[in-house]
DNA sequence: TTATTTATTGAACGTTCATTATAATAAACC
DNA sequence: GGTTTATTATAATGAACGTTCAATAAATAA
């Protein structure tokens, strides 16, 4: 066996094509094609489409807050961690690829079809919006402050899609640099 | 003949579940549905599922420009400016629906697939900036505070799928008040 | 009033969808 | 070596997809 089991490679290539074209729009075929595997490979390891769907966006969670971690720093006050957290994000938007956030386009597309991924859209987004605000506590910035950063990483996400990246990190980080500690 | 004709009542049904559920997603044959019509009736108006996208996207961008037009308040100054532009767009969204932008969606969806889709949706958000872009000449602001305020209402729409409205325009507007005329 | 164009109908088309059936092997594990 | 675990290929399933057929009704024009 080699480093990457059958299972992972339909992870990593569903994901991919998920990613570039929507859950609705790519087949189940499409994806074991271009994995070169047989229906009933794709059926023994996750029982639907929906459930390889659940599957990846719960791996996609903690590699993207497991990737954040690692850039930011929290020791020097409210402006270089906004920085530095607007940098890893265009970091991570630039290796993965620039078409919108996965999760609120599974959100999109499952709400009052499958709640289950619906749920866990909403909740990705709870989840980074109170690991900012407890981050802020500690050079003790108001709460508000983590609401204009998530806004300002999806108005990131959003605008990549149809501007340069040059252009959308220089604003972002332009109004992050005009925030204020108490946000008032 | 009563005062909405048949093909504005298709139009009209095909953009509230287009945006409600996706493009994909929403099947023709629940718009014939909805509207209460057979296919040919749809088939007359609209040669094929994607004309019919392609006309309820440039209707929807007059409709959105027309909306923001009126509520702008274009002679007291930036900060006056952002705050009425960040008012009436959500505005726009509390009666239209908080299920993010339809542009990126269809982008998103029919970018390799209809291209006449992708760029339509591209061309609008070109649009938007250049009219934000053009209107903070009149009170000298800098071509960059235009990007800025295309990221903040891209962030409110983003933010808005899985946040109160309220907080959210409360962080806009605090973003938006921390902006600097000379964006520098 | 008839002729013609415009608008609409219900049924059906061929295709693709996600999924399952069947049956034969491989590979991994004990 | 026997048993479980993982995979192959092919085909078939029923439902949903976008679209078209052929017929007709309604509106318009002569």
């Amino acid at each position: 066996m080699r480093g990457v089991s059958k299972k992972e490679v339909i992870l990593n290539t569903a994901e991919n094509l998920f990613y570039q074209h929507g859950f609705h729009a790519v087949g189940v075929k499409s994806i074991l094609n271009e994995v070169g595997v047989a229906p009933m490979t794709m059926y023994y390891h996750f029982h639907s489409k929906e459930t390889l769907i659940v599957e990846i966006l719960k791996r996609r969670e903690l590699r993207y807050f497991d990737f954040l971690q690692k850039e930011i720093d929290r020791d020097n006050g409210l402006a270089a961690y906004a920085e530095t957290l607007i940098k890893a994000h265009t970091d991570w938007m630039k290796t993965d690829g620039l078409n919108g956030c996965l999760f609120l386009r599974a959100k999109q597309e499952y709400e009052g079809v499958n709640e289950e991924i619906a749920a866990l859209s909403k909740e990705h987004k709870k989840t980074l919006q109170q690991k900012i605000e407890q981050e802020l506590k500690t050079f003790n910035s108001s709460k508000q402050a983590g609401t204009q950063l998530v806004m300002i990483l999806e108005g990131i996400t959003s605008t990549a899609q149809v501007m340069a990246m040059e252009e959308v990190e220089e604003a972002a980080f332009r109004i992050a640099k005009n925030m204020r500690a108490d946000s008032q």
